[in-house]
DNA sequence: GTAATACCTAAACCTGACTTTAGGTCAAGG
DNA sequence: CCTTGACCTAAAGTCAGGTTTAGGTATTAC
């Protein structure tokens, strides 16, 4: 069992934070004596997951159903797993469209590496879109397709 | 040249959002007739690194810094690769992050299915972390990796 | 002529996710 | 004893990134 300052400690977080989830309902068994919290693995597991889940776009009020679903025990099995379906198929497009957006970064760093050789963009607008080196080509069209 | 109705159009923005960014001096040189805006390639162009800059995590005011030196000229190129180099590294280590989550996500979902078909997470509790079976194996290490 | 559209502005409002503030309890150390 | 540190609460404040509102102009459609 840990206090709130041990764990805040742990997941690089400050405790003000810990206090806040708690209040938002993430923590739904957190045991308390004489007023203290005490995480339990419980509690850490959870957190790991509250980490995960924002990282995966979800807002506190939706972390909050499932860790309700949680202390709610197997019968919410498959609402779970549906949640966690829809949240993997959520952040794999995200993580496609991210990789979209970081060819479009690389493109505009060999863009400007390009400029800062020739000392203007003219050269560079001349190749743009059909006339331009192999190396660049596919990273400039996969960072401009629909 | 469009309207701003037009490029919300286009874009599938609202209007108010193309007016807040302009605010915001995302557009430095957008042009006028009569207090209307028109946007040209420029300002379209503008946008669509606007939408990648923001899927890079990065924030309004420094996109419009972004904007300004491009409307400063040559003298700004340093500036503007240094600013993509640190954004694509930045991202980078986002995807890498996303991944990991991913991967979470991905054993939660191995892991729910097994609940639901067992009934109970009891034997899979037993099986965590040293006893999984090889196919999850790795996604559930590098979910957990530090 | 007047009504519907599409544009404009400034300013107020909203949301999510925290963070800060102000005030209080309790145990240990000097 | 009394101060320091770690905990507690409720409530107010903050911040980014928009969105909405209220009121106005200009063009086109009937």
């Amino acid at each position: 069992m840990y206090t709130i300052g041990q764990v805040a400690e742990m997941f690089g977080l400050p405790a003000s934070t810990l206090r806040y989830y708690d209040k938002q309902g993430l923590f739904p068994g957190l045991e308390r004596t004489s007023g203290i919290r005490r995480f339990g693995d419980t509690e850490l597991e959870a957190l790991r997951v509250i980490e995960c889940l924002k990282k995966a776009g979800m807002e506190i009020k939706d972390i909050r159903l499932f860790m309700e679903w949680c202390a709610e025990g197997p019968s919410t099995y498959p609402q779970r797993k549906a949640m966690f379906e829809e949240r993997k198929a959520h952040m794999e497009s995200e993580i496609a469209k991210m990789n979209r957006a970081l060819d479009m970064l690389k493109f505009k760093c060999w863009y400007y590496e390009q400029a800062i050789q020739d000392g203007s963009e003219d050269r560079l607008e001349a190749l743009i879109p059909d006339n331009l080196p192999e190396e660049i080509k596919e990273v400039y069209e996969n960072a401009h397709a629909r």
